[in-house]
DNA sequence: TATATAGTATTTATATGATAATATCGCTTT
DNA sequence: AAAGCGATATTATCATATAAATACTATATA
């Protein structure tokens, strides 16, 4: 079952490793998950075990299962991509530049909202957060911290500002995929003093109560990680016609 | 259990019950839920069904349950909004305006977006369902076809002709949360001649291969919707202080 | 009196076995 | 060839037992 047992109960266990094999393809529509009763052998669990595992896959969107028809993999457009585990599943597996364009077209849309929001809102304790996490991030500029958790602070703390519980809960989801975001981008474009300074222009409009200005420097910011991205996506695709 | 039996089966029918009562309020954190001995027999299920509605419903973040500690509800911070069936339950048993507010502000700030995805990617078959979603808008204004459904249709195949898969997803929930929405804004501003002109509008520009047009007039017509709701909040403030 | 420690009880986690419901397949009948 | 029917495999549900985790309690110790 190849266990990371971090934590992670008998269940989750069983979940994890199916749910990475659907994902990497192993099972499809031509390869059917085996029964209950198989699975059970093969992972040495108990039914118990086995079937709640199912039941958590299946409430994903990647499975269904019903009486003599079996397991069968639902195709790709199922598949909550909302949920914390299949987003992690997808960005482990199958590190796709194509995943990381249409997550950062989420982004684009969501972010510059949520920063005109915050500014609105003037909710000074969550204002006062953005700020902690800017200081992080120029902290990292000259090692003091670390440049890949700041940015993602910086980021989660616009949208827990901006009042609203469906930018907020975008957060989580946010969270896991920046992981992979962010270090492609300085990895492409490399980690420079102007990082800090563009984060700051946003983090100054919504202090300044300035609502249009705020989406426009999220905007900006945004659009800036879309189109590095965009451009890795042309070099790979001349690339594989060369 | 209040069952509605609607081809749900055993454990759906527990999680929905259980779920709506926990959004209602019947459980906190002074009502503790019981624990799942005391849930077999209250709703006279087996002790698999009342586990896997459980785990059903910590999957969604509403409860957690720990060995001695029981199963406790969650803080609604936590809940998941992205998942059709909190939101169904919350939309159902608490109809409130804010929750309505901050699903409208989340489509500000998608829809716009998805339209220009569309207006760029033009995918002719997606965009034809546009077309179509909009001819049945037009019958609608004369009683042929269904307003509601109609509206909802639309504005979902714009997301679809986006290409993107989170745009995609998010249709669902909007889906959800949208029989609502559409019902209270034409119940406010009447259902007249210009929904249907707004709405062709956008299509027009991704016809046009107009991208940023497209956004402008989405966008236009969702801070519409934003307003009206804007208001009846304001009213409804302002008819609290009286 | 305060704090640490071991023990106890409660609750979920896992395992096992049995029965019910149901979708699929093949056979029969018309 | 189509429709109906029964056999069969598989999940759904139920019932029960044991293990593991953990909050609470009583006791001992400083």
């Amino acid at each position: 079952m190849n266990r990371a047992n971090r934590g992670m109960n008998l269940t989750q266990q069983v979940a994890d490793t199916l749910g990475n094999a659907i994902i990497n393809g192993k099972y499809g529509a031509h390869n059917p998950v085996p029964s209950e009763a198989v699975l059970c052998e093969q992972l040495q669990v108990s039914r118990s075990a086995a079937r709640e595992a199912v039941k958590s896959l299946a409430a994903k969107g990647l499975i269904t299962s019903r009486a003599r028809q079996g397991i069968r993999v639902l195709p790709e457009s199922e598949w909550n991509l909302f949920d914390a585990d299949v987003l992690r599943w997808m960005r482990d597996s199958n590190p796709s530049l194509e995943l990381l364009r249409e997550f950062t077209e989420l982004r684009v849309a969501v972010e510059p909202e949520a920063a005109m929001l915050a500014a609105q809102l003037q909710d000074h304790e969550k204002i006062t957060l953005i700020g902690q996490a800017l200081d992080r991030m120029k902290d990292a500029e000259t090692g003091l911290d670390d440049p890949l958790e700041s940015d993602i602070a910086f980021h989660l703390s616009i949208l827990n500002a901006s009042g609203n519980r469906f930018f907020m809960q975008l957060g989580r989801i946010i969270d896991t995929t920046l992981r992979v975001s962010i270090r492609f981008t300085n990895r492409r474009t490399g980690v420079n003093a102007g990082v800090h300074a563009d984060h700051k222009k946003i983090y100054d409009a919504i202090v300044d109560r300035q609502p249009e200005l705020a989406a426009k420097q999220a905007s900006n910011l945004m659009s800036a990680t879309l189109s590095t991205i965009l451009s890795a996506l042309e070099e790979n695709s001349s690339a594989n016609k060369a």
